[in-house]
DNA sequence: GTCCCTGCAAAGCATTTGCAGGGTA
DNA sequence: TACCCTGCAAATGCTTTGCAGGGAC
């Protein structure tokens, strides 16, 4: 029902991939998780997908080349993987939850209200406020990406120019 | 089928009111916005109310009292507040929107994912974060409530103590 | 008098759940 | 072999929409 090609597929790219730590499929598996075709399958789509994606376009991305999995599927596999920290949940006001594959390097997001831009933004501008949290509160923030509304350079000026 | 009692029951609240400038209903008046009486039973439910509400409970609240508004009317009308920029829209994570009046001391909050409780912080720890976005990104945060997650003090110390 | 807010009912949408079957380790 | 992941279908819960009537200014 699933092609074999899957693990292939999923082989050659973590050889490629800067992911959490050298290989998230290892890790995983370290952890005795099982690892099914549709696990690996969800785990490509958002490690491939350039940004966030919602769990619909990963439903897309999968299906374009195996019809054979259930949107049901890709769902909890999703919510799967951030348990296990592989990937991120943003809600970034679209109506949607939206997933991305966790590198090193943290980020987070400016997302312009009037033209719905994103910008992605450095971790080191978010960590004064993170250390103040944590001392003044002994609160430990778990921030996988934070997302800022707000309006762009170009916006403000195009309100201004009128 | 209103009872005239909301309008004075208004007046009884803004003449107490810490509010958006001295007085939210004048200000709204200004505008040439209509002012229903669901409109004013709304924006003094989500006035009364302590810290955040959702639009279920906006309605419960009103409905206690005044059994004849109709959800999809609080729903319209909580959206126009925020638009008329009266209250703050913010996703907690619990799969609705809160809603919260708005004051003059801006706030932010820090929301524990172990025990779901609830902290909140000034602005001013936020400030910095704020202030290097607009410079740095010319990008002109809305931030109305900032909501931050993660493990708070207590939750911390009962799993170290685990 | 005019505009638009309200109520009602139904639809919309992302997401979740129950259950039987099949695959992974 | 035993557990639990998968697929299917239906349900859930919040929120939105279309339309006719009535109220605010």
């Amino acid at each position: 029902m699933v092609p074999q090609r899957s693990s292939d597929m999923h082989r050659e790219r973590i050889d490629s991939g800067a992911a959490l730590g050298p290989d998230a499929v290892a890790l995983l598996q370290q952890r005795g998780e099982r690892l099914t075709p549709q696990r690996l399958l969800v785990l490509d789509a958002v490690r491939e997908a350039p940004g966030h994606v919602s769990a619909e376009t990963v439903f897309a991305r999968i299906t374009a080349q195996f019809p054979y999995i259930n949107r049901t599927t890709v769902y909890r596999n999703l919510a799967w993987l951030k348990e296990q920290g592989v990937v991120s949940v943003t809600d970034l006001g679209g109506g949607e939850m939206v997933y991305e594959y966790l590198t090193e390097h943290r980020h987070h997001h400016l997302i312009c209200q009037q033209c719905g831009k994103q910008e992605t933004i450095p971790d080191d501008l978010v960590a004064s406020l993170m250390e103040g949290v944590r001392e003044r509160y002994g609160f430990e923030p778990r921030l996988d990406h934070l997302a800022l509304f707000g309006v762009c350079r170009s916006c403000r000026l195009d309100m201004d120019g009128v």
